[in-house]
DNA sequence: TCAGTGATTAGG
DNA sequence: CTAATCACTGAG
């Protein structure tokens, strides 16, 4: 009768192009620490794709921090930004191919800083696997929303053609 | 508009 | 080792 579904590892398996449009309308769900769980609708998602996008941090190559992009999609990659603010991103595609999607948004929640310190989630989680529904996870629920799509945000100091690029997705 | 804050990275 | 950078946020 239940009408969720929580995506395997092969939905995360593909093009970061293809799957960051496909987060929106789903759920990200979370155990939190008091036993409870939190269940928000994904509002915004940004793509991050592959050594020559150079807004990604693959875009430097391989290093400690970037190592979990090129390990095969559904993987957390977790990054602190400015001494304060958690990131939590989706790591797509097969093994060998840097690519992420940065979750922005949820229904409640707008901001990447806001929603993991919601979720009470850093650095911890990094190399996790998102389809595993324990500590946190994404469930589609049959929703059917209608995206929308623009610029990344936070990234002026890139060349213009990625700054420009529209791999922003957001509910309309 | 602008400072806070610390992991990460490149470079000496 | 040092210094610069940074996929952000909230206060003024």
């Amino acid at each position: 009768m239940t009408d969720r579904s929580i995506p395997g590892s092969s939905f995360y398996v593909r093009d970061v192009l293809d799957v960051a449009p496909d987060l929106p309308g789903k759920f990200l769900c979370r155990t939190l620490p008091d036993g409870s769980v939190s269940v928000n609708m994904i509002t915004e998602v940004e793509a991050y794709r592959g050594e020559e996008d150079k807004a990604c941090h693959a875009s430097r190559g391989r290093t400690g921090r970037t190592d979990i992009m090129y390990q095969q999609g559904g993987k957390i990659y977790m990054y602190l930004i400015y001494g304060m603010y958690w990131m939590l991103n989706i790591v797509t595609a097969t093994e060998g191919i840097p690519q992420a999607v940065l979750i922005r948004g949820i229904e409640g929640f707008d901001g990447p800083g806001k929603l993991t310190k919601h979720l009470g989630i850093d650095g911890s989680f990094y190399g996790k696997n998102i389809y595993v529904p324990e500590e946190i996870w994404i469930e589609d629920r049959g929703r059917k929303v209608r995206i929308g799509r623009s610029a990344r945000i936070g990234i002026e100091y890139a060349d213009p053609y990625w700054r420009d690029i529209e791999w922003r997705y957001y509910l309309k």
